[in-house]
Formats: structure tokens, sequence, C-alpha cells
DNA sequence: TTGTAAGCGTTATCAC
DNA sequence: GTGATAACGCTTACAA
């Protein structure tokens, strides 16, 4: 009679590691090592030979080791995740590409992200009221977000860095990347004025629908468009607002044509408004721009294909630019605490993408 | 002489709370309980006195404590951690809202998602050659992705849940949430050849300029139209492919023009493709859909006020589903082997949302 | 229902 | 440059 024990009938199945995974006591026997030598192999190469490190690695590959990043994390200390504050979806134009660009930069570096998307009063007082992320992240980047003096009080009192992307004030953040809106709208103004235009209008959304929306960079367009046009003498700004509600295109529309009197140029608050109303104008007959001029705001996908005249801007970039500032922010607290990433504050300069939906004024009584 | 330790400096700091975090012994000490009670008054509330868990809750509101989620994970053996893999990056409209999705339900749940997108074969190939996830995630989800038989099978090394989203196979899967790309192409060809049209042509990219894209939906989409206009005798199917590179638009354009003989009716393979086409074919005099019909895929942000006939697909919903399965899948693989969501698979219903850019047939010559 | 105590798999502080 | 060992802050048998 054969007797096979249980260990003996598992044994090759744990030896091929496909069972059990492998710790970093397996590799360090496997290695002829110890435990602190694989660590210090995997977390500070340079401080073991390389010869050493070669044989720990070959060790590893062969057990099909990985380092446990919970391990790591609750012995370092640090918890290896970034909470992401926004004030709206993350499948907006915007927010999809700083989510994009901040992964760039934080995810070769072993950090994760963990979004907060706050789309009501509700959700946002619940946050800053539990702050469940105290204690859990390593930083807080703040993006396209209206956040008040309390709240970002409640921020730093985590003692993690914060760091925020188109914010209203650098005040109560420790870095931030954020374009002027303001600025950005008088280059529009100047456009328009310089082809003759001097009955503008300004539509964006009715500010007040939701309390909690990216109602800062809103308001900043807005106010830039005003002091622009106010700039110049002769020029009549015609601030008209939406409702969030309904087909965008057909409230655009009757915007326009209820105005009086006419513009002969419009700024849309950004490209999601002015596609749809670039759309339905010329469907209804208004030629664009020889009829009306048209401007948008961000740049997105589609602008360059319709050849539509806006203000370019890049989440994406803003993103992984804030994402290195964080970093640096991160290792400098445990650290140096002033070699954090220079300037910490940072305005990208938004550009006038000069295409097809603006022209010359024309006046129709001529 | 006044002699102050630094200890009794720093008592009032410690004491408010605002320097050191504190830990789950704090809390116990303040609550007058275990730490095991804390513990479980947090993990699994119904196992502690109610009143016991109010002043475990109190002390720990009192010491601002929230739970360290590394020292929780690693205990459990749980990382709390999804890898989610894209063929491309997260800002498309696909991706971004099957992330949205995802999170709508894996956030609240405590889980964190971790992005590998893959843009290239390099990377596709380093990631399934170190497999850097390994012991690092509770559960892998694959999306919009065309694995291959290997691929899959190094994922089931992992020995942790994989959920499919539009996969080319459930092959390999333990549960997935796909959309028939080939039948929804059909409906689209049943809806043309009904209103009258036999010389459809069918646009998407170049299969072969990236060897990592969704492949899989482009070519089923492809497949689909083939066959369903075969099905139709006196109906001529035309496949046409757009290099990837340049303007979207001018290339359908061109695509269309030089089409002989001339379609009367384009299925479009997304709607990022037919939507630049609508406009600049409409802005080269083409009457749509007087004289051109055209169907897009998605029913994506701008379709609906831009009137565009499209298949509706909805990868939020995709996303939340593809996350309930995966999470029923995780919590059962530890105890109850058979007890995850049923049904594991399932496919969503695609629809063809009728608008303004299709229209019946008519007779160039007559 | 609650307390005691033994780890989970790393990293850090020492020695050597 | 490398090794022994003590934490890190929780969860979970098991005991009471």
């Amino acid at each position: 009679m054969v007797v096979i024990s249980l260990s003996q009938l598992f044994h090759c199945h744990f030896q091929e590691g496909s069972v059990t995974q492998a710790s970093i006591q397996a590799v360090a026997r496997e290695a002829g090592v110890s435990v602190s030598t694989v660590s210090r192999a995997f977390a500070k190469p340079d401080l073991v030979l390389p010869e050493t490190r070669e044989r720990v690695m070959a060790a590893a590959e062969k057990l099909n080791y990985r380092i446990s990043r919970s391990a790591a994390a609750l012995k370092s200390g640090q918890s290896f995740r970034i909470a992401l504050l926004l004030s709206e979806s993350i499948v907006t134009w915007f927010n999809s590409r700083i989510y994009a660009g901040l992964d760039s930069v934080f995810h070769p570096a072993g950090y994760d992200i963990s979004v907060f998307s706050m789309t009501n009063a509700d959700e946002r007082r619940n946050f800053f009221t539990d702050l469940p992320v105290r204690r859990n992240v390593d930083a807080v980047v703040v993006s396209s977000f209206n956040i008040e003096p309390d709240e970002s009080r409640k921020l730093k009192s985590m003692n993690v860095p914060i760091v925020g992307i188109n914010i209203p004030s650098n005040n109560g953040f420790d870095a931030g990347v954020s374009i002027d809106d303001h600025a950005a709208e008088h280059i529009a103004v100047d456009h328009l004025v310089a082809l003759g235009h001097h009955r503008i209008a300004y539509i964006g959304y009715d500010e007040m629908d939701d309390r909690s929306a990216l109602r800062y960079s809103a308001s900043a367009r807005l106010q830039g468009f005003m002091d622009a046009c106010n700039s110049y003498p002769g020029v009549t700004p015609m601030p008209l607002s939406l409702d969030h509600a309904g087909d965008p295109a057909n409230a655009v529309l009757n915007c326009i044509i209820s105005a009086s009197p006419a513009p002969s140029a419009v700024c849309l608050c950004d490209d999601e408004l002015a596609i749809p109303a670039l759309f339905r104008l010329r469907q209804y007959g208004r030629r664009i721009p020889q009829d009306l001029s048209l401007i948008g705001f961000d740049d997105n996908l589609y602008a360059p294909s319709l050849g539509l005249t806006t203000l370019h801007q890049d989440p994406y970039a803003m993103g992984a630019k804030a994402a290195q500032k964080t970093l640096a922010l991160i290792s400098s607290d445990s650290k140096h605490p002033s070699a954090a990433a220079e300037p910490r504050f940072e305005t990208p300069q938004v550009q006038l993408m000069l295409r097809e939906t603006t022209a010359p004024y024309v006046d129709p009584d001529a």
C-alpha cells in the first residue's frame, strides 16, 4: 500500500508558485539572503551589491514574487493613494484629461488615484464633514472646484499637500496649476473688437442652477468678458444665460434670436456648448462666420475638424504638471521642507486658435 | 527657572488631534473598550452592542480617527484595489464612462481603481510579462480589449476574478458585459434597407494601423455590416477604410466622394467619426439626409442635439454592472464558490436612435 | 458581547 | 553591504 501525504501531493504545486503567493521570506530563502536584502533590492536597489541584486531578482522572478503594496504602505506610513476632488463627473472633456494627466505621473510612481466627485451640495458637505480621506491619502488634488475657505482649512488639517487645478485662489494650497479664465476671455474680445464687432454676446449657463458646479471658471470667464468689453468705448457686452436643462442647441438658438439688438459675435462658455450652437445656427440659415462670429473655449476633440475658433487649454498637461508638483511636495514633506518643485504655482497660457468661425464685422444694413 | 519638557509642551497639541493621527489603540482607550471592539464597530457594526458602538464612534469622532486602509488591507489579505485594463486612453467617450460606471460601485464599496492603459504593443507585452498587478489587486476588469488566449491565461494565473467589458469572447473570463457589435450593425442595415437604400457604405479606421486598439469591436461591426448587407439580395455593401492620421472630417469626405458608385447611405464606425463627417458633408453641399443617409455608433454627448441617427450603447451602465459582478465574485471567492451574481455574462441591448440623418432613398436620376 | 493575543508582509534601526 | 529584529495598525480566532 502506498501512502501519500497531503503535503507531498501539494508540494509540486507550491513549488510551481501557481497556488500560493510567495512572500519576501521565500524569496530570501531562494536567493540565500536575508529579508532585509530582498526588501532593499526592490526599494533601494543602489544599497545592495549588483551581484546580490541579480540573485534576488532571479529568485523573485522564479517565484513570481511581487512586493505587497499594502504591507509596504503600512510600514512606510504612506498610503500611496492620492485623492482627486472633482465638482463634476470624470466623464467631462476637462476632467477625464485631468485624470489622465495626473495618472501619467502618479501611476508610474506607484500611486493610485481615488476619485471623489461631488455633484451636489449634500455630497460636498458630507465629504468635508467626514473627511473620509484623512490618514488614507498622501495628498489631495482639487480640480475645478470652487472651494470655500473653511473647506480648504479642513483639508489643511490633514497635514498632507493640497494641490489645486483651476481653482479660484491659491490661498490654502501648497501648489497649483490654473489658467487665467479672466484674461482668456479678454483675448477673445480683443480679437472680435479688432475684427470690428461691437455688439458681442456671451452665453454661459445660469450660475444658480447648481451651487457646486465649477462656478469659479464660469464667473471668471463672464467677468473677463465684461471687463474686456467695457475697456473698449462703443463696445456693448451682452451677457446671456441658459438653463442647464433641455437641448443646448435650441437654447442657444433661442437666446441669440431673441437678443435685441442682434449681436454680431458670440463668445460661448465652452466648446461643448459652442459645437451644437454652431450646428443649429447654420441649420437655421445663419451663416457663420459671415452673419455671426463664434468663439468657444477649451479646443476640444471636435473643435479642430469643425473649424471652431476657440480658446485652447490643455488639461492633460495641467494634470501632469500638478502631479509632478504633488510628488515633489510629498517627498519634501519628509526631508527638505523647502525642496519642492519651484515655482509652486503656475499659470499655463491660453491660446486663441484662429479657425473658421470668426470674420470681420459687416454692417447688415449696408 | 522654569523647566518645561517637550512632552508637556506638545501635550495639548496631541490632545487636539491636529498633529498626530490617532490609532485604533487611542480610540479604544478613549471609549474604554478593547481594540477588537473598535475594529468590529467599524467593520462589523452588528457584532457590537448599539450602545458600545455609539461610545466607540463618539471617541473616534473626537479623535478624528479613520481606519487605516493599508493596515486593514494587509491583515485581511485583500488589497481593495481593482486593475482596469484599457487598450486606449481613459479620455475617450467610452472609457471615461466605463471608469465612471465602475467607480460608482467600487468607490462606495471601498475599492480603488488602478488604470493600466496599453496604447502600444510594447506596453502590452510588458504588462503581461511582468504582471505588475499580481498579488496587488482583488480583481481585473478588462475593457474593450482584444485580449489573446495566452494573455487571458496569464491573468487566470493570478487567481483573482477576471471580468470583461466588450470583449471578443467570454473564454477565460469569470463574468462579462458586452454588447453584440455584429447584431447592432445588422439593425442599422435593416433600417437603411427598409428605407430603400441599396448602395450602403461602411467607414471605419484601417485595422492595421495599431495592433492594440479595440480591434475586436471594429472588426465585429464591419463583419456585422457585411453579413447584414449580404443577407439582402440587391444590396451592395461598400466597406471603406480611413487612415487614423489626419483630419477625420476630410478623410471621410474624400472617402465618400471618391467611392464609385456613389453610396446613398453610410454607416460610420462611431459617432466620433460621424459628427465631423456630418459637418463637413453638409458644408460641402451634400444634403443630409436627402442626398445621403448617415448612421453613427455610440450615441455620444453630441448625437442627440445634432440629430444624429445612431446606435445607442450605455458604457456607464455597463461599467456599473460589471463592477457589481466583480464584487459578487470577490466575496463568493472566499465563501460560497457558486453564489456569484447570475447571470455571469450579460449582453445589453443596443438601440437604434432614429433622428434626422436618415431618410428614404430617392433615385438621383429620377 | 467583548477581550486577549497572534500575526499579516513589509521597512527601519540597529549591529556586524 | 548585509543580517537580525522590532515595529507599522489593523483583523480574527479563540477564550472568557
